[in-house]
This record gives C-alpha cells, structure tokens and sequence, in this order.
DNA sequence: CGATTTTGACCGGCGC
DNA sequence: GCGCCGGTCAAAATCG
C-alpha cells in the first residue's frame, strides 16, 4: 500500500478573500475531496499542484503515524497559521490550524472479510470543532464510546443516494485539540456545492 | 412535513 | 459458547 504525503494546506491559498467564510470553507473543501477521489491513481498526482504558491509550512512535520485498521495516515504539527478548515466558526481563530495529511490507499490488498475495495483515508486536524465541513452532506448514523478513550466516535454516511463512502469521527485521544476523521469508501458524485 | 439526529438494541468477529 | 468490542440499525424525537 502507499502512503503518500500531501501538503494541503498553505495559508494563503484560501486566505485570498478570506472575510467570507464560504469562499474559504469552498476551496478547503475542494481541495479534501480532491483527496477523496483522486484515488486509484498509482502516482501522487496531487503532491504538488495545488497549493503551489509555497507550502511555507516549513513541515519538518514530525510525521507520526496514527493505526487504524490498515490505513494509516496522519498529520501533523505545523506552523502554518490559522485557516478554516471548518464551517462556520466565527471568524478569526477556532478554526483550525495545520495539517499535512498523508494518504493511502488500499485497493489491493484483502481485509479479511467483505469490502475487498474500500479505500480509507484519515486526517489528523487541529481543530476545536469536532465536524469539519469537507463539500458533501453527511448523516449520523451512529455513535460509539471507544475503549480506551473518554471520547466518543461518530459515525457519518454520505447521504447522497447511491454513495455509501463513510467517514469516522474521534478525537484524538493523546491531544484532544485534534481531530481524527476517517474517510472510507470513494464518493460517486461530485461535491455538492457548485464553485 | 421530510430530513436528520439520538440512542439503545442488535449483530458479527475475535479471544478466551 | 460467552462476553467484549466496534460498527450499524431503526424508531422516536428533533430540526428547519
């Protein structure tokens, strides 16, 4: 399976007109579901292109990897500044504040029973808020205290008819100021909003 | 009034 | 088997 690192983030690509919160919460959400669908490729095609103003972060990012069942990713701590990663927040700070995210995909490799080509895909973010608005609508179907962690863990499904992806929700249970979402499945239509 | 959340029940896998 | 555990269902409640 391969991990590859992608740098979403850079202040300033949303930070253009960043007064209004949709435009800035639109191109994050964007640039997530790009992560989403850009899935089978065999290249990191995404690694560079968006975001290339300059990925200042400066990430000597202290790559940890987070385990999930077999995916794995993770982010990271940076530098980078505030940036809303999330719906509305009121303006100025709650929002969150950095990430590197690493993606993986698994379409080959078997989990031992059913789902043989789920993909899963994780961000670590810091953020306050535990829901981030990422572009689709999602339907809480569940909720769960987790061993081991006083928080508890939600459950989304895409509630766009036809698209089962899933998408997991926790806090991070060493940091609780992070956000860990796990996205699995691949969306079969686009983001909702138009841009 | 349809869509979504809430919340306990239910279920399947796994270790003992 | 049994019981823990994580994941899902579904009916009732709530939301918009």
């Amino acid at each position: 399976m391969d991990y590859y690192y992608v740098n979403p983030i850079s202040p300033n690509y949303y930070g253009a007109h960043d007064d209004d919160d949709d435009s800035a919460m639109n191109s994050m959400s964007f640039m997530i579901s790009d992560f989403l669908m850009a899935d089978d490729d065999d290249h990191h095609s995404n690694q560079d292109h968006q975001c290339g103003s300059q990925s200042q972060s400066t990430t000597e990012s202290s790559v940890k990897m987070a385990a999930f069942s077999d995916v794995t990713t993770t982010t990271t701590t940076t530098t980078t500044q505030a940036h809303r990663f999330n719906n509305n927040n009121n303006n100025g700070e709650a929002s969150s504040n950095n990430n590197n995210v690493i993606k993986c995909k698994n379409g080959s490799n078997k989990r031992s029973k059913g789902e043989v080509n789920s993909s899963r895909v994780a961000f670590r973010t810091k953020s306050e808020l535990d829901v981030m608005d990422d572009g689709y609508k999602w339907r809480k179907y569940g909720k769960k205290s987790v061993k081991n962690t006083p928080y508890l863990r939600n459950y989304y499904k895409c509630s766009s008819e036809g698209c089962s992806v899933k998408k997991r929700v926790e806090r991070d249970r060493d940091d609780s100021s992070y956000v860990i979402t796990t996205y699995e499945g691949i969306h079969n239509h686009a983001t909702p909003f138009t841009y």
